[in-house]
DNA sequence: TGATCTCATCAGACCGTGCTGATATCAGCT
DNA sequence: AGCTGATATCAGCACGGTCTGATGAGATCA
């Protein structure tokens, strides 16, 4: 799901929901990007679970979904975590 | 800087190096990978500051650094707190 | 109903990036 | 020095994913 934070153009598509709701309009005007490429990027953050579309009359807003986040920054934490624990115990090289 | 951990062999050595420093070989080993191509990921990491090299003889171990996958695990909470914050200020269509 | 607007979907071109085989470098051993 | 093993680097290829243009579905308003 990290996956998706990879591409420069989803990932400043995130970073604009944080600053709260919005349309697509409002993404392809922000990003510069053609309106069937935004378009795509959004199913893959909806189908991911990170986004939901709210469709409103002929609009459609995508809203973040700040859990999908926090899940994520969890599995990094944890690897940190665990990383610390075994710093001090490095394998046998054969 | 997250961009690293969408790819799945990559993301596979650090989940390995979690558990503990090891050396190029091992990582050979337990990935299955060819050692031309885990070199150059490890190339990747290390100069993103994830990992440090300790060469030790022939060998070179490799270490995970925990502060940077905080780091990462920040920005991504950060985003989420400020989704959160935002959940509730739509911005106006048209 | 016809016109217009927003948004989603599709097929194809394009581009970056990971993978591989060959080769170089360096350490340790005899 | 010569040999072996571990690791790094390089050039070329191949594949996956992104971008684009055209098209279709649904909603709004005259």
């Amino acid at each position: 799901m990290i996956r998706l934070l990879a591409d420069p153009l989803r990932a400043r598509i995130v970073e604009i929901l944080a600053d709260g709701p919005a349309c697509t309009c409002h993404l392809v005007e922000d990003t510069g990007a053609k309106q069937p490429n935004v378009s795509g990027h959004l199913r893959q953050l909806r189908e991911a679970g990170l986004v939901v579309a709210e469709p409103r009359g002929r609009f459609t807003y995508y809203r973040l979904l700040p859990d999908a986040l926090d899940a994520a920054a969890g599995q990094l934490t944890d690897l940190a975590a665990k990383a610390r624990a075994n710093a001090s115990t490095p394998r046998e090289c054969p």
